[in-house]
DNA sequence: TACTATCGATAGTGAAACTATCCATGAATG
DNA sequence: CATTCATGGATAGTTTCACTATCGATAGTA
């Protein structure tokens, strides 16, 4: 297919397609002349999968250009994946401040990670993302929090045991990876948006009196 | 105070603070002259709240503005609680795509609400992030998540109730409206990270086979 | 043959989040 | 009390990011 096909299946404008085809995200297409190029499933494939990504992942063009860069070299083994899935964490570009509450959490996190047994190297940008959250929490004074750490870290423990479990399913390197990268990302609005979801019906079903309402549990109102 | 303790204090450039102050995320300080003005610890700390809202809960500037505006409004009352949940979800500009994809996506959330007895309102922005991110697995045919999204579910849903229990604990509306928009923007790098953290950790403990390794569970390496 | 599509290259756009400069004045210091 | 620094409000400038638009030569198509 042309160009023009690969974006009307896929949805995204022609220049866009060019540029992130310039930008290294999608291969460029086998030529076939001066001006022309032939693209195929693979190309619409990949196309799709940047758009997860960037769309539903909020990954920035240069770190999806990373992710996929890891995904594709060769010889995919799990060293790579783990680089993959440390490079789906956003960065932060300053250092972490020094501060009470930045050392406070720190240390929360090497005694969290501690205590639930789990081997993550310090390398892992995650600890960061979390020891960043967790002194903006102290700052704040939401100590109260705190216990509920712990609830959420024994969750996600469970989560990552079937997600893993899922994951070696998977027939080969190849598809695992590409399976690492797409739930990583998505999972993650897949995660917090239903925890919005849970929220809000949590909310409602403590502090709506029992017996009010239509009783079949479902507020659609608009 | 004046606006350079402020800054000092918060670690927030001057001329970032004054920023937010036009942006009506702070309120101006009380004037004492033509071109004076006094700042209290309130100030500080609402700072410092804009600070975890965009920098760790990465929210837009107006974004931030409105749940903040919600926040504050006199009043508070549960309804308006929901409201700053709602503006506290990021949006999406574009209506949603009405290809196969996006249609089975709403369908799998529909249902998903129903089958866990969530009360949650149609217009609850989660819904649209969550369509949206099982549209992309969708579209790239990862439908073996699937068994996950009700894994997840199941366990949002009992984070959900920690969480609601936690913040019933809270003495007053004011200080419930607080706790509210900061667990919630916070809570979500907090969720995201922990599971980064725990899918490296169940994926070292699959993989490396018994008694390899110093065996303390601890695989800090840099 | 006319018209549309495509190629790669280069330049331009619009939003977002700051950042810098200015001037009149107030505070602080020797 | 003179000098220096800080402040407030206003306005304009900067940087980054993710696209978009245009161009001239060439290729497919009705």
């Amino acid at each position: 297919m042309r160009i023009g096909e690969l974006s009307r299946r896929s949805g995204i404008p022609v220049p866009t397609i060019k540029f992130y085809m310039r930008e290294g995200l999608v291969s460029q297409g086998e030529r076939t002349g001066p001006n022309q190029a032939r693209y195929d499933g693979e190309h619409l494939r990949r196309i799709k999968l940047v758009r997860a990504l960037v769309e539903v992942g909020g990954l920035s063009i240069a770190a999806a250009r990373e992710v996929l860069r890891l995904m594709d070299s060769q010889g995919t083994d799990l060293d790579t994946l783990g680089k993959a899935q440390y490079a789906l964490t956003p960065r932060r570009e300053q250092p972490a401040a020094d501060d009470e509450a930045g050392e406070w959490a720190a240390r929360q996190v090497d005694e969290l990670i501690a205590e639930r047994g789990w081997a993550v190297k310090s390398s892992n940008p995650a600890r960061r993302t979390l020891a960043d959250a967790l002194a903006a929490l102290h700052r704040l004074g939401q100590d109260d929090f705190l216990p509920l750490l712990r609830e959420y870290a024994a969750t996600t423990g469970r989560l990552a045991s079937v997600e893993v479990d899922a994951l070696l399913e998977r027939p080969d390197l190849i598809s695992m990876a590409e399976a690492v990268v797409v739930w990583t990302a998505v999972g993650d609005a897949v995660l917090t948006s239903l925890r919005r979801l849970a929220h809000e019906a949590e909310t409602t079903r403590r502090l709506t009196p029992p017996g009010d309402g239509d009783g079949d549990g479902d507020a659609r109102e608009g």
